[in-house]
DNA sequence: TAGATTGTTAATCGATTAACAATC
DNA sequence: TAGATTGTTAATCGATTAACAATC
């Protein structure tokens, strides 16, 4: 009887994930949920609530085990189960992406890179090859890969979501901005990073 | 009497914007809210409830002009008012932010990079320069500069952050995975990448 | 005209906040 | 013990959806 968690839900947890660490790394066993609050200026009881929905709790007087919390965020939010991915596009963002080993502390591994560019191709970054795109049907299938990061130009987005589909591929991390038209049972999450951008910007400026 | 945008609304809006650049490239001059709401697979009296917010209007058994609503968008968002920014931190993300140019279309102007290591001081990225981190107060009062771009590791984030603060820096966004303590009249927006997947990670297996 | 679509109000749904008894 | 903190219920607030008159 798992509660659905909802979205906002989601990314406070993920929030409070990072407090955790910083708290761990500052040896502090213990921390509060006013403590969390101020940290990220939203209300105390909104951080109880959401801690309730986990398999963990707390202490009166005492506040949460940090370390017990930490891990009970990460089961239910399904670290526990990691999902392989490709990263399509060896540009910029894509080569960072690369570079980011926190991923595979939290669930993600990136087990390759592709593009179309034949300079890009047999380059290693951070132990994963850049294949060449057209390999990835195959790749895919071998290594039992659905779930792609995609860091293409918006110019190809669409084409090469396209692609992706009919590679079998059914979870799309989208960090381009563009909004990709798939069939049913293919899922896809829009970075949206100039979205974010302008979400902080009006956010400043009212 | 600007009505106050939620977040999600302003999130919402910056999606239609993709949708409404996609259309122009296809050259197709008007879109309906049912259009939007499939694309995005969300109700359309949303996307009309959205859009009532802006300066504009649609027209009754045609829909909406896709260049007026695109304007109007932005128009509300403030992209006409861009603001200058600095990225401190040149390694991999840093870079490839550095290297998108879309950011100008949006607002924002990121006039120069910044970093510890003595190797990448100096370099040019797409016509910006990185220069020492030291400089940053100096520059950043010359340029009027604001905002900073934190690309930083997490193990040095709180650090860098509290020499932005000293530095006179009003606005971060920030991309490590570390949640920052900063006085007050300081805005920091949390890019939260590792939530984001987690986000994205739970829905797909639930 | 007939019918498609907007714009908007009312109804529903869900998320946040307030309050406080239970606990250690 | 006294008092700090959790866990949870009830109250409030806001966002989404349904419905439909107005419009072209």
């Amino acid at each position: 009887m798992d509660k659905k968690i909802s979205d906002k839900t989601i990314n406070r947890l993920t929030l409070y994930h990072c407090i955790l660490n910083d708290f761990i790394e500052s040896n502090i066993n213990t921390i509060t949920s006013v403590q969390i609050a101020n940290l990220l200026k939203i209300d105390d009881s909104q951080v109880r609530k959401d801690i309730s929905l986990l398999q963990n709790s707390g202490k009166s007087r005492v506040g949460y085990y940090v370390a017990d919390l930490k891990k009970a965020i990460e089961t239910t939010l399904g670290f526990a189960h990691p999902k392989n991915a490709f990263i399509v596009g060896a540009g910029n963002l894509g080569l960072a992406l690369a570079k980011y080993d926190n991923f595979l502390n939290y669930g993600l591994n990136v087990l390759a890179l592709f593009d179309v560019d034949p300079l890009k191709v047999g380059v290693t970054i951070n132990k994963k090859e850049v294949y060449h795109i057209s390999k990835l049907p195959e790749l895919a299938k071998q290594m039992g890969v659905q779930m792609v990061l995609l860091t293409v130009p918006r110019s190809v987005a669409q084409k090469t979501a396209d692609f992706l589909v009919n590679s079998n591929i059914k979870y799309i991390w989208n960090f381009s901005p563009s909004i990709l038209d798939v069939p049913k049972g293919v899922e896809v999450w829009n970075e949206n990073l100039m979205g974010n951008f302008l979400h902080f910007s009006y956010k400043i400026s009212n």
